[in-house]
DNA sequence: CTAGGGTTAG
């Protein structure tokens, strides 16, 4: 009864003499205690801190306030946490040993981690236990560094760690890439007797896969006795990210063998192994498995459902995995914008974007990276500036990969000056900035500018591999040989030809530069080559006039069992139209369509009629056209313009022409083939009428051009260019040219100058040919016997390709031309093309 | 006694 009296009214109603020691206090002491105990056995946080607070110092014990920093720790209530350690702090309580402890645990657990390091290095613990608790911090938040720095200044007070500890810091090491100090923990681990925790033994198998050492990490595995639940995940997970899903499925089979229960992690790795593979059925089986196991309301597993769907081409289950979330993070709209994309639905994508944004969910890195692409997929330079302007709006911060995005962004939509615009405006630039902008100027056909950042990059940034496939096609298109052997020279060095991307650039590369031999070396030298490998060497013996090779080549793919796709078709095609090998070309057209199962598109149209019209059949070309499926564009009818041209049919010239015009009023160069046309039938009347149709359209002709590699520098000549130094001896040495071609009984074809004036002057005029000067300035300034190698910007005309086979004669030098359709090798008076081209 | 090792997107 005396008990249950308040302390209060104990002090009043009694006059016993009560020892002091255990004092009145100490009995109500206990009943204070006690309630707010009572109120932390039932969770009631609330009550137990209103408690805390009206209770007097002398009436609580250090128990109780642990119990209330116990509870905040386990829910996570910063804020009670915060009031608990005030009346504590109020109530003059030492902070050290079990309080201290529980002051820091519940600071850490409730993600307050710099209050939590106060304390932590107030009390200077030894308790391995809180050394644990911070290092693990550190690294949740991925502050790996400062995990590290922890557990140095425990092994200098000579805590030893355990299970707990080394779990951690092989973790954080991993993170870092520093294999080597995994290596010496692993060691470590061993001599203290942790070798055989799961736990120790699980994140150093992480460690090793993250290193790419599936097999030190299978080893660990298959000696580790006390396998659990995520023992078998990293395993499976461990081989997805190394590329191999096959055998992450095959442990996955395994686990359900041997009935280990699967948890969440289990089947979200399984799924993105699905994902991997596209295995649609089995992803399908996973899904009915973990909504029986109740994981449908988890977001990390349906968002990996959502992307499973997505990457096994099913955008409906994708749709439908999307709509029956209950939530929804940026994640899951981020996979279905991909989704979404991977369709090609790429307006729907952007629209998504939009979408997610207005429900409020604020978009991240890899959104936006996503939208950008979906605007970069889509070449709609609009659409992409809109996404641009939209994070300037909300001042959004452009971080690293959101710039590239953007450069990216601009560089596929064409826009090389606004990708600039990004990449100079991004202060701290990585590799990936350099390559983006390199291939963006390289495949926007400024190859000048690609080698320039080239040049750039390298005072700042160490090229890699892909920036080595980026710069080759720059080198490639300018012919620039020398430039391109020295960036060979730098791959070699650095291994990075064992790259397919980089080694079929180079073939290319050699294909470009006229060097058809290097370009053969190289391509046989690749032991597994691959679609692009093949098509590059067929288009390559193609545009230099082999096209016996290019149908060995495409046959010898097809044995390899190497499935041709449109490009490789165009590339045949072209190969065979550049021989007129018309039975073979029909030949390739036909299987396209019966045996692949492919629509035949604009340009393998283009290449059927240009093989048509160069062999003379004319009229079929026509009727070719007429029968297409497809619209033909002005390439299609150009093509046959040409073919009128090489057989001198005005008529039908004539005909083709006005289809030309129509489609395309705005490309000087059908104009100009008619000219040429009507020039060689004599028609001067007509020349002059078109002239003046021209004229009134206010089009210029674009002006031929032609440069050649002299030690690593480029002759740019155009077309009667007399400003360049050595321009005397160059036009007498093609005067000489001339009258020694005239005494051997070759006659100017005069027939195709565009002017209708007295022979003589038709005779400089043709004499002026860029090429010609870039020839002649080949032989003045190359060592006699070295290849002369000339790239024109437009195609060789015949009066020139005429001298060039004299040429090749007369100076005994092997000259390559190459002009905007093909290469014309010439040797000895002969060139490659057989003068079909 | 408390904690951890394995978890989706570009």
């Amino acid at each position: 009864m005396f008990f249950r009296q308040s302390p209060i009214a104990c002090l009043l109603s009694s006059n016993l003499d009560v020892p002091r020691s255990t004092g009145v206090g100490a009995f109500a002491m206990s009943d204070e205690n006690a309630k707010i105990r009572k109120f932390c056995e039932v969770g009631d946080l609330r009550n137990a801190v209103e408690l805390l607070k009206k209770s007097k110092k002398a009436e609580l014990g250090l128990n109780t306030y642990c119990s209330i920093l116990q509870l905040c720790a386990e829910h996570s209530c910063l804020q009670e946490g915060k009031t608990t350690h005030s009346i504590i702090s109020s109530n003059g309580i030492p902070i050290e040993g079990v309080l201290g402890a529980k002051l820091v645990f519940m600071y850490v657990n409730c993600g307050d981690l710099r209050n939590g390091r106060r304390i932590f290095d107030h009390i200077q613990s030894d308790k391995v236990f809180l050394w644990n608790l911070m290092m693990s911090q550190y690294a949740k938040i991925g502050d790996c560094h400062e995990s590290i720095n922890h557990f140095r200044k425990m092994q200098k007070r000579g805590i030893t760690g355990n299970s707990y500890t080394f779990s951690c810091i092989i973790k954080c090491f991993a993170i870092l890439g520093r294999v080597g100090e995994c290596k010496r923990i692993h060691g470590y681990v061993y001599k203290l007797g942790f070798g055989s925790y799961n736990s120790v033994v699980n994140s150093l198998i992480a460690a090793y896969f993250k290193d790419g050492r599936v097999d030190s990490a299978h080893n660990l595995f298959d000696e580790l006795g006390d396998r659990d639940v995520v023992s078998w995940n990293s395993m499976i997970s461990g081989y997805v990210m190394n590329g191999f899903s096959h055998t992450a499925l095959e442990i996955f089979i395994q686990m359900l063998i041997l009935r280990v229960a699967v948890d969440l992690a289990t089947l979200v790795n399984a799924l993105v192994a699905c994902a991997n593979i596209g295995s649609l059925s089995l992803g399908r089986a996973l899904h009915g498995y973990g909504v029986k196991a109740c994981f449908s309301r988890e977001v990390m597993f349906n968002n990996t459902l959502l992307d499973m769907y997505s990457k096994c081409c099913n955008l409906n289950d994708a749709i439908q995995a999307f709509e029956k979330m209950g939530q929804t993070t940026v994640v899951s709209w981020t996979s279905l914008i991909s989704a979404y994309v991977r369709e090609g639905l790429f307006d729907e994508a952007i629209r998504l974007f939009y979408e997610m944004e207005s429900k409020g969910v604020s978009p991240d890195v890899y959104s936006i990276t996503s939208v950008l692409h979906a605007c970069a997929c889509s070449n709609s330079l609009d659409k992409g500036r809109d996404v641009h302007n939209y994070f300037r709006k909300n001042n959004m911060a452009l971080s690293l990969p959101v710039s590239n995005a953007l450069m990216d962004m601009y560089a596929k939509c064409g826009s090389m000056e606004e990708a600039y615009l990004v990449f100079s405006q991004t202060p701290v630039k990585d590799i990936v900035s350099w390559n983006t902008m390199i291939g963006g100027y390289s495949k926007n056909s400024l190859p000048n500018e690609a080698l320039k950042l080239f040049g750039e990059m390298q005072e700042e940034s160490r090229p890699d591999g892909i920036t080595m496939a980026c710069i080759l096609p720059a080198c490639g298109s300018l012919a620039a040989l020398k430039i391109g052997r020295a960036i060979h020279g730098c791959i070699l060095r650095n291994g990075y030809s064992l790259d397919l991307h980089v080694a079929n650039a180079l073939i290319d590369l050699y294909v470009k530069c006229g060097s058809l031999v290097h370009a053969q070396l190289l391509f046989h030298m690749i032991p597994e080559k691959d679609l692009i490998t093949w098509t590059v060497m067929i288009a390559g013996y193609g545009m230099h006039g082999f096209g016996a090779e290019a149908i060995v080549t495409f046959q010898k793919m097809k044995i390899a069992g190497i499935k041709p796709d449109e490009i490789t078709f165009t590339s045949i095609l072209y190969a065979c139209s550049h021989s007129g090998l018309l039975n073979e070309g029909w030949g390739f057209f036909n299987s396209m369509i019966s045996e692949c199962n492919m629509q035949p598109e604009l340009e393998h149209y283009a290449c059927m009629v240009d093989l048509l019209a160069r062999t003379g059949n004319l009229s079929k070309a026509y009727q070719f056209i007429e029968t297409m499926p497809i619209k033909p564009d002005a390439t299609i009818w150009g093509a046959l313009l040409c073919g009128c041209r090489i057989h001198h049919d005005v008529e039908l010239a004539e005909k083709v022409a006005e289809h030309v015009f129509e489609l395309e009023p705005q490309n000087t160069g059908y104009y100009v083939l008619l000219a040429n046309i009507y020039a060689e039938a004599k028609k001067w009347e007509e020349v002059k009428k078109l002239r003046e149709r021209i004229g009134k359209r206010g089009l210029k002709k674009s002006p031929g051009c032609s440069w050649i590699e002299v030690q690593g520098k480029f002759a740019i000549f155009v077309s009667a260019d007399t400003s360049h130094p050595q321009a005397e001896r160059i036009v007498s040495l093609l005067n000489n040219m001339r009258i020694k071609m005239k005494n051997e009984g070759y006659s100017p074809k005069m027939r195709y100058a565009l002017v209708n004036a007295d022979d003589t002057e038709k005779e400089t005029a043709l004499c002026g040919h860029s090429e010609k000067l870039a020839m002649a300035f080949g032989i003045l300034n190359l060592p006699p016997g070295r290849t002369i190698r000339v790239t024109k910007n437009l195609r060789v005309c015949n009066d020139c390709h005429e001298m060039a086979k004299f040429m090749s004669k007369t100076a005994r030098r092997e000259i390559i031309l190459r002009d905007s359709n093909r290469f014309h090798h010439f040797k000895d008076g002969f060139c490659t093309c057989r003068d079909f081209w």
